[in-house]
This record gives structure tokens, sequence and C-alpha cells, in this order.
DNA sequence: CGACAATATGGCACTCAGTACCCTCTGTAA
DNA sequence: TTACAGAGGGTACTGAGTGCCATATTGTCG
């Protein structure tokens, strides 16, 4: 019921548009009483992204299940899920893309679930970094940084048509990020030096103790 | 006219709550009609961040004029003047941002507000970083973190009731980009290297060209 | 001074999302 | 059969936001 809700409420968004749709015409096409489409969903934008709940109660899953992993690794592959989720539907992810990307109702609701999935990732990486000094900045600004790459992968994806590999585009994105952020093999280098490899460690002068160890740890192997 | 909607409005949103207060109730204190208030504010929400257009305009001013500046440090400035308008009446901002932790509407309102200085930073950078290559992808990553950077110190500030100096938590925050980003002075450390200095880089084997030259030129001052 | 245009404001009626409350139907157990 | 529970339906209401038109208010020209 909930499904015929959703799937009909998205054929008459596409056909009439989002605010040109009300939602009796959508129950009155669906055959149920109006009260019943606020049952199932809390609002009408609710209808365009009914299987974010799910995911985002995945993503709270599979960290709580994860154990000592790298952290940055841990949220990358946690954003990997939302991934999975568009590119489970293709059609449908990509119809979505393009309606939300036009009615302002449907991008301020998307970006009210984009900043569950960072809360989310952010408090994640609170927990394993510690409260203590610049945890919590760090932990927002990674996550703020992973959801960013994912997204910026995934809409290069959609605005394809759906066409191509979405891995490959996320997994590059968030590349840069892991990267950038120390757990990072660089793209084309193994990720950890080989006998006799001459490393040569560049930082800026005064650059934090925590990055510089990071840093050689994920070089040398001890990481 | 339009400040004394704003006033009005906030009072009322203080007194009865966001959710309990009707527009009848503002215009009824206020002493204009219906209609008017929906002249100077689209929205209920929008009388709680009156001056927000205003700042976005500033910034987009900003960034329009700063010339050749190291990119990331212009979105770090651009981004402290949405701090300043902040800073500028702290008891307001301490009671809109508690008022905004407890009202789901308004907490929506201001994400969208957010994104629109984001997408603004972005902007910026791309057009600086060049659609090539991952310009864009590290143009939307930086201005995540920039944001996210900011809006931390910005809260801490707010949290403890707009005692002590905002500036103070800002700059701390956006230290860790600029470092991140390679753009960074760090903490402690001189700008740049004084000759004689002995400067060891240290970056991963592999890290992208863009980034050890983006380091060193920052460290010796030719950026 | 008066006519007049332009802009600001108020009033009214309407649509529609969302909610509260209550009713009906259907299936199940005793 | 009654008793009950739970899903769905119906009705009426609140309140945000819009369109349309009437009414000041202001400024300008003759």
């Amino acid at each position: 019921m909930r499904e015929v809700l959703a799937r009909t409420a998205f054929q008459l968004f596409l056909e009439r548009g989002f605010e040109r749709t009300t939602v009796d015409d959508i129950v009155a096409r669906a055959g149920v009483g109006r009260r019943s489409f606020f049952r199932y969903f809390p609002s009408k934008e609710d209808a365009v992204f009914p299987d974010h709940e799910r995911c985002l109660a995945d993503m709270t899953a599979f960290l709580a299940a994860v154990g000592d992993a790298e952290p940055v690794d841990a949220v990358c592959d946690a954003a990997r899920l939302v991934l999975r989720m568009y590119s489970a539907n293709p059609e449908f992810s990509v119809q979505r893309y393009r309606l939300t990307r036009e009615v302002p109702g449907l991008r301020t609701y998307e970006l009210s679930v984009v900043r569950r999935y960072e809360q989310t990732l952010a408090g994640y990486l609170r927990d394993r970094y510690g409260e203590s000094g610049d945890g919590a900045l760090r932990a927002e600004v990674i996550a703020a940084s992973v959801v960013a790459a994912h997204n910026n992968g995934l809409r290069t994806w959609l605005r394809s048509g759906g066409e191509g590999d979405p891995e490959a585009a996320v997994d590059h994105a968030l590349g840069l990020v892991r990267q950038v952020w120390g757990s990072a093999p660089a793209e084309g280098a193994s990720p950890v030096a080989a006998d006799g490899d001459v490393v040569v460690m560049v930082a800026a002068k005064g650059a934090p103790m925590w990055r510089v160890v990071q840093q050689i740890e994920a070089v040398i192997g001890q990481g």
C-alpha cells in the first residue's frame, strides 16, 4: 500500500509536476482515502524519498558493526551504502534527480535528508576521535567532506542519465578525501612503501603531529 | 517596516514559540495587514533570518572583488563575513540559535541558507580551479569543509551564550581546513620559510602533483 | 493648487498541506 | 453470535501562502 502510494505519487509528479499535483490527486488515482496518504508519509515530499529512512538505519547499523577499521575508510564505506541505494534503481533515481533539481521544495527536503546522513557520519567519527581537542571539529569537517565527495560522484552519474559505473565516480571522489585526510592510498601508487623506495615526505612547517604520524603510518604500512 | 515586522515576529516566537505563533498574531501586534507580511517575507521562516540575503550578496561581491589571493584563503575570508554578521548582534544570534535548534522547520530553512553559502563558495573555487579534471570535485569538497569548519566554530561560540571571541573559534576551525588543503600556515609556525630554514615536506608516495606544488608554494611563499 | 501616476498597503477570497476526531469495515477469537 | 483490534475512510478544522482588487500615500507635473 505504501509502495502503491509512492509509485502513484511519483508518476503524477512526473506527469504534472510536483507542485501542480495535490495529495487529493494522488489518493484519487490510487483509490484510497486522503487520510491514508498521511498515515504512510508525513508529508508530500516524503513520498518522493520513500527509502531514505531505511538507508539511514542501514548506515547506522553498518557503523555500529564496523570494528576498529580506519575511521575515514569506515565513513567512506558507509557513504557507499547510499550510492548503492541509488544505483539499485537507476531509472527511478535519474528521474527523481531531475525532478528534485526543478522543485525548490524537494531540494530543501533532500538537504535535510543529506544532513541526517552527515550527522550520522559525524557522530561516528566523534566517537572514534574523542571529544577532546579538535575531535569534534575533525569529525564534522571530514563528514562534510565525505558527503560532498559522495554527492559529487553520485550527481556525476545521475547527470549522465545513469550510464556507466556509479561506483567508479564515487570511489574516485572519495579517494580525494581519503588521500587528503591521511587514510589514503593515492591513486596509481602502492599503498605502502616497498623496501628500497625513496619516500620523500612533504609537510608544511608546524603541521600537527597527528597528521605527520598518520601520513608516515599510511606509507610504511603501520596504520 | 520590514525591520518592525522582523522584530515583532521574533519577539512573539520567543514568547509563544515559532509554531504556536501565526502570521495573524504577528501582523496584529505590528499593526499592519496580513498581506504586508508576505510582501516583505516570502515565508514565516524568512522573518527569523532577515539578514542572510544581504550577507549572501556581500559574500558574492567579496569573492568577485578578491584578486589572485590563494583560493582557500579567499573562501575562508568569505566565510568570516557570515561570522561577522552573527557576532554583530550577539544577543539576537544566541536567541535565534536556541530557537532554531528547537524548531525543525527552522532547522530545515537554515540548511537551505547554508547551502546557498556553500554553493557560492564552491562556484568561486570552481572558477579558480577550472572545470577540467577534479576541479569541480575539489571545489565542492573544500567548500563543504570550509562551511563545516565555520559552523563548528560559530556554534561553539553560540552555545557558550555569546561569550568570548567568536573570531578565535572560527579562525582555529578554519585553520584546520587551510592546513589540510595546503594553503596553511600551521598554527605557531611562520607562514613562509626563512632563508636557511630546514623544511621537510612530507607527502604520500604518488600524491598528485598539484598538491605537492601547492604545499611547496605555501611554505616557500611563491603561492 | 489640483490632476495624476506610481508605489505601498489593506482586505478578501481561495487553494492546499497537514491534523484531530470519529466512523466503518474486515478478520479473528471466544 | 458478540467482543475486539487494526486498517482504512470521511469530515471539519487550522494556518500558510497567493491572486486580485480597492485604497491610501507620495511625488511630480501642469
